[in-house]
Parts: C-alpha cells; sequence; structure tokens
DNA sequence: CTTGACCTTGGATACAACTCCAAGGTTTAT
DNA sequence: ATAAACCTTGGAGTTGTATCCAAGGTCAAG
C-alpha cells in the first residue's frame, strides 16, 4: 500500500502525474483513506509500470487506455477483439521501426559520406547532401583540403581524427 | 517557384505549416513578391522535402533545425562537427529503434499467448498478462471455451506456471 | 500546540506542432 | 468592375502530456 508520494517516487513519476493518469482514467487508486488520501496497492503499481514501459515505446496515453480498457470488461471481450488489437499495436510499431530503419540508413549513408575530420565544412558531403537532397550521395574527395595530396584520404580512410575543437 | 499555396499543395502541408515553418527558422522563402507573397524556389522545395522526412521519422523541428543551421554557416564548422551531429541522431534513432523492438518483443509475446478465438476474453492471456505485469506469460490452455477435451489445444501448453501474487 | 512534510482540489501554465480566424490587400477571369 | 481565389499579418485555439500553484486539510514528532 502506497500514498500517491509514496508510488511516485517509486517509479520516478511526479504525484501530478499520478493525478493526471487517474483524471484520464489510466489508473485509480484502489482506495482512499478516511481523510481522502489516495491508497495505491502493488497492483496498481504494476499497473502504472505497464503504463511507463509503454509510454517509454511511444503509445500514446490513448492507446495505453485503450489496452487497459478492455480488461475492466473482459467479459464483453472474444480473444480475437484482444488479440487484434494488439496486433494492431504491434504493426503499429513495426511500421514505426520500418520508418526508423529508413531514417537510419539515410543516416548512415550521410555519415560514411563524410570524413569527419577537422577540415572546414564548406565542401562537407552532409551538408551537400543536405542542400540538394538527392537520393546518392557523393562522398568528398577533399579537395577542401586547400592542402596536398597528404589529405586525399578518403571516405574509406577513417584515419586518426581526435580534434575536438570549439566553435 | 512557387507561392505558398503551390508549394504547400506539391508537399501537402498546410500554407499555415510553412508560415509556421519560416517564423521558426526552418524554411524562408527566397523572395517575395512587390505585394509581398512568399516565393519559394526548387532549393526550398527540397529543404521542405527534407523537413517532411526528418519529421515523419520522429524529429523534433528543434532537431531538425539544428541539422539544417549548419548549412547557413558552413565555414564555421568542421566536417567533424556536422559528422558528430549525424552520429549523435543516429544514436538517437538507433536507440528508439532498440526501445522499439524491446516492445516489439512484448507485443508478440503476448500476441503468441492468445489464441485469438472467440471465446469470451475472460481468461485471456494477454489480460492476464496486462494485469499481472509479470516477465512470463502464460499461454491459454482454453479452460474458457466452456468445452471439453476437444479445445486442449495450447500455444505450446506451458499452462504449468501457477499465478502468484495476490497482496 | 506548533511545525513541517505530506495530502486534497481546481485551475493556470508550458511546450510542441500545428490549425484556424479576422480583416484586409492582390491577381485573374469574365 | 466585380467576384473568386489567392495572399498578408497578428493572434487565438487545439491536442497531448504533463507541471506548477494556491488555499487549505491531515498527521507524526517535539
Ligand atoms: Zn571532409
Ligand atoms: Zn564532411
Ligand atoms: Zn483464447
Ligand atoms: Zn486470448
Amino acid at each position: 500500500m502506497y500514498r500517491i508520494g509514496e508510488l511516485a517516487q517509486l517509479c520516478e513519476v511526479r504525484t501530478d502525474t499520478l493525478r493526471f493518469y487517474e483524471k484520464h482514467g489510466l489508473l485509480s487508486p484502489s482506495s482512499r483513506t478516511d481523510s481522502g488520501y489516495r491508497i495505491y496497492t502493488e497492483a496498481d503499481a504494476e499497473r502504472l509500470r505497464f503504463i511507463l514501459r509503454a509510454k517509454a515505446v511511444g503509445f500514446t496515453l490513448a492507446e495505453i487506455a485503450e489496452l487497459l480498457s478492455i480488461e475492466l470488461d473482459k467479459s464483453n471481450w472474444a480473444c480475437a477483439d484482444v488479440k487484434g488489437l494488439v496486433d494492431d499495436k504491434l504493426a503499429n510499431v513495426e511500421a514505426k521501426i520500418a520508418e526508423l530503419n529508413h531514417f537510419q540508413l539515410s543516416l548512415q549513408r550521410l555519415s560514411q559520406a563524410c570524413c569527419g575530420g577537422p577540415e572546414s565544412a564548406e565542401h562537407c558531403s552532409i551538408l551537400e547532401a543536405l542542400e540538394s537532397s538527392t537520393e546518392n550521395i557523393r562522398c568528398e574527395n577533399h579537395s577542401h583540403t586547400h592542402d596536398d595530396a597528404q589529405f586525399t584520404k578518403t571516405c574509406q580512410d577513417k584515419s586518426a581524427v581526435k580534434n575536438t575543437q570549439e566553435k
């Protein structure tokens, strides 16, 4: 049995957040003291942990409420309904993953095209790619190193670069 | 050269959104007509497309601004700076993917434990898992099918797991 | 009995990222 | 020359997800 502050501390949220979740039907304390203090059980804490886990991965509170609300009303749902809901969310998550994978690839391509060296970014492949937004990114040939053949290392040549400078 | 409405239609955003992006330094029209109408170039359109792609995958406008702002100021950045920024975002994306993969797994486990049939969800494994929030999910043994041994097909028959909590 | 930590409620505020509105100016087509 | 369809600005409203605040009630310790 926890009072609101205890549960909040336990799960690292604010008491305000717990009241907010209550107001929105996500988590209500199992009881109250005579004086009106909220009393949460361990089951409430578990429910909160589920909410937090779901939230951490990008579910909206509305989606979480939908997931949780079925439980209040079990007998009016079939396994098919429940599983369908979970599968919907699953598809949702998978779509998000696909989206992120796509962008990951873009970022990797950008990253690979850049030498990461201390040279001025005036001819940086990353910036050029952002400007032109073409699909194929041109690797730097380091003509921007105003220097000699000493610097004709290319993209794949990830030579020692530890120069962390301020701007 | 596009007027605001044309660019909006082209990229499927509202004119309001374009003005909003302008106000927040993400995308300004390259020029104005004498009467004050915004005029966007193809380069502006490309920039907008980048913004939209980045947004679609979860970057905040602030992050996008950060990415784009470097370009205004190329010569004050080194390749190392630019690449570092991209790599930060990349790490960010990868972390998000990992998070989503984790939740994907949870959802898959939930989904697998449920028969998905027309039976009442009163003993649905998914709901039980949500309630108890235990790590290991018990598969349905279909005792809820008010029926005979005909329905003793199981997920993989790990119905030995017992109920542990309740304080 | 007073103090300080905790709790209650309702309402205000914040931030992101729009979205809509009002009042008026511009362009184009008939 | 008038209407329709565009554009301008500034500002208000919306949704989701909280946070903060004020005024006051509760509780255990000294
Ligand atoms: Zn370089
Ligand atoms: Zn570079
Ligand atoms: Zn079932
Ligand atoms: Zn089920």
